[in-house]
RNA sequence: GCCACCUUAGCUCAGCUGGCUAGAGCAUCAGUUUUGUAAACUGAGGGUCAUCGGUUCGAAUCCGAUAGGUGGCUCCA
């Protein structure tokens, strides 16, 4: 989100016209896309005359980037009047620039209804006159731009070219692909050093690396891309984490229903996601009748039927239904991975059926309840107010919409959150608030949303009779506090890095024998069977091998706490567990009974602490 | 779906420009050891080098297709 106000912004600016210097250089006929600023850096995207650009390329081109740095050549601009300026990337073989210039020409912007807002600044190369264009100029090379520019291709900073992807021109996949070439910079060594090392420990971090090291979920090419599967220790986190999200709505009132996992398509016909989500969803036909069904991709249809099951009064309302269940959705396939995008995907879905006049009341206890959940995972939540745009892409009213957005925006106010509003990001049947949370390194994700909903009621006929005997349409309010839990598992395991706190840690205590003995054993299962009485998840580690090496096993594991098992316990009946570190506020020696122990750590479960309080 | 890259034992990885029976560490199993706060010792098992096809006297290595993965693009109820 960098603006031209950011002093990085020129310099990151300027290396993308060296980055595009450089390509000319190694490939002579090279055509030219955007090249614009993006957060820590920078890209531009090319088509090179033939074949295609590989990382291991990208050497190479940092190669001549850095000559063309170390020679200085100072950036010039000049202007040209709009025609010259087609002509010009025309007898320069630049086809891409030559449309972007025609649409300036013709509109003014060569901003394309599908460019995002980062991309906006930095092409748009005139002012809004359009009679002249500017251009830059650094040694042999020229190109349309805005600026501005570093004085110099010496003066750029410390940057590192990343990688390469494949990118369609203007943002639309009917377009031609082109390659996208991503480089990071700063403005010193030690800043960029500094970034990279973010990014190892992202990747140290890794959901997937750490699922697979700490047991949490596995995948199989005998089940299928995108349909992880979940070991005994991922099912911990799993249900902890959505009984929690239950919890605080069941306190708000919500009631848990059931729905199952296929339906006839006729009610995603009425609905009007099979017009727009059709290709998206599974199909399962029936070998008995001619029924097609589909597998569910969504609850708030059936949640709706139960509503409809009976007729509904004011004094009913708020009816307010919670379900955690999975939906099905048939992504593409290069939309998978890890578990941020998988085609089984579990939501903490809940669904009130509200009058207009509770709408606010409603949206309070939910963001109340979102901000308690992300409070206790210890991420700082900020909320986009999601509004539609101009498009025909939304259902439903535009009035309606107009009261929805409004009303959404003074329930966030109330509440005092951080928000910002943003249009286009819109459902397509209402606005909606969503949730990004920070999590430990900084990086911003996507979590619960709350959605108004105007268009559902409406179209599968739902009402309630009011105070005065007519008849109303309720309003729904979508809202899933964890959104899919295998995505919010892969944001919470890369925040914690796998050091869960005691309420989620599949494996609470450790205990380690000293040996094999008939004594040792003995005392291991009576203060296994004490916690077990506790709901304290505890396993004993009574394999032949030393301390040492068991102490590691559970240090590997992040297990909470790990208490030797041996003669001295047995005779003291005291234990000195052992913490794990970022648990611990104060360091210290700690020997206690172990009721004592066990009851603090059942203490902290139940409360949802972060530290031990031993 | 598109572009680039990747796929060698359960895991992490060696294996050079094609050439002996494809290796190591960890993990697993067996034996010895009965262990006191981050790795005891010895041994064994474990591979159709992702799959299928091609080039070659000869393929883990080169080429093609397929599957899976990674990073992006597009999409995201």
């Amino acid at each position: 989100m960098s603006d031209s106000s950011d002093q990085l912004y020129p310099m990151r600016h300027s290396l993308a016209h060296i980055m595009a210097t450089a390509i000319r250089r190694l490939h002579e006929g090279t055509k030219f896309g955007v090249g614009p600023v993006v957060e820590n850096g920078f890209y531009y995207d090319v088509l090179l005359p033939e074949g295609q650009l590989g990382e291991e390329d990208l050497a190479a081109i940092e190669g001549e980037m850095r000559h063309i740095i170390t020679d200085n050549q100072p950036f010039e601009r000049f202007e040209l009047p709009v025609d010259q300026a087609i002509e010009w990337a025309q007898q320069n073989g630049q086809p891409f620039k030559v449309e972007l210039l025609n649409d300036l020409k013709r509109s003014g912007t060569t901003v394309a209804k599908d460019l995002n807002a980062d991309e906006l600044g930095t092409i748009a190369a005139g002012d809004a006159a359009v009679e002249n264009v500017s251009f830059y100029r650094n040694g042999e090379f020229e190109d349309l731009c805005r600026g501005p520019h570093v004085e110099s291709t010496g003066k750029v900073g410390a940057f590192k070219l990343l990688r390469v992807s494949g990118a369609y021109w203007r943002g639309n996949e009917k377009n031609q692909q082109m390659q996208r070439v991503y480089g990071v910079a700063f403005a010193s060594q030690e800043e960029l050093d500094k970034y990279l090392a973010m990014l190892e420990e992202a990747k140290a971090r890794d959901h997937r690396k750490l699922g697979q090291e700490l047991d949490l979920f596995v995948v199989s090419d005998l089940v299928g891309s995108g349909l992880p599967l979940f070991t005994p220790r991922g099912t911990v986190l799993r249900d902890e984490l959505a009984n929690f999200s239950n919890s605080l709505r069941q306190a708000a009132g919500f009631q848990k229903v059931w729905t199952p996992h296929i339906t006839k398509k006729d009610l995603y016909e009425a609905s009007g996601h099979w017009a727009k989500f059709g290709d998206e969803l599974f199909l399962v036909k029936s070998q008995e009748t001619s029924d097609e069904f589909v597998m569910k991709p969504m609850n708030c249809p059936h949640h709706t039927r139960i509503y409809a099951a009976q007729p509904r009064s004011y004094r009913d309302l708020p009816l307010r239904y919670l379900e955690t269940t999975t939906d099905y959705r048939d992504e593409k396939t290069g939309e998978l991975g890890g578990l941020s995008r998988v085609r089984a995907l579990t939501q903490d879905d809940s669904h009130v059926f509200c009058r207009q006049d509770q709408i606010e009341a409603e949206i309070d206890k939910l963001l109340s309840a979102a901000d308690e959940l992300y409070k206790t995972v210890g991420m700082d939540l900020r909320v986009r107010l999601s509004y539609r745009d101009d498009s025909d892409a939304y259902l439903g009213d535009q009035g309606l919409w107009q009261s929805a957005q409004e009303q959404l925006k003074n329930a966030v106010i109330k509440n005092s959150l951080n928000y910002f509003e943003q249009d286009g990001e819109a459902a397509f049947y209402g606005p909606k608030i969503d949730f990004m949370a920070t999590d430990a390194i900084g990086r911003e994700h996507q979590v619960a949303t709350v959605q108004l909903d105007f268009v559902q009621p409406e179209r599968f006929g739902l009402r309630y009779v009011a105070e005065d005997g007519s008849e109303q349409q309720p309003v729904m309010i979508h809202c899933a506090l964890l959104g899919s839990i295998e995505r919010f598992l892969s944001v919470y395991i890369e925040h914690t890095a796998g050091k869960f706190p005691v309420w989620v840690a599949p494996e609470q205590i450790r205990l380690l024998t000293v040996n094999q003995e008939e004594a040792t054993l003995a005392f291991a299962e009576k203060v296994r069977a004490e916690a077990y009485k506790l709901g304290l998840r505890l396993t004993v580690d009574t394999m032949n091998e030393s301390v040492g090496k068991k102490i590691r096993a559970a240090e590997i594991a992040k297990v909470p706490y790990a208490i030797v098992i041996g003669g001295k316990e047995i005779e003291t009946e005291q234990v000195s567990p052992r913490v794990r570190k970022d648990l611990v506020e104060q360091e210290g020696e700690r020997t206690l009974s172990v009721g004592e122990f066990l009851q603090t750590v059942a203490d902290e479960a139940k409360s949802r602490a972060t530290k031990t309080s031993l």
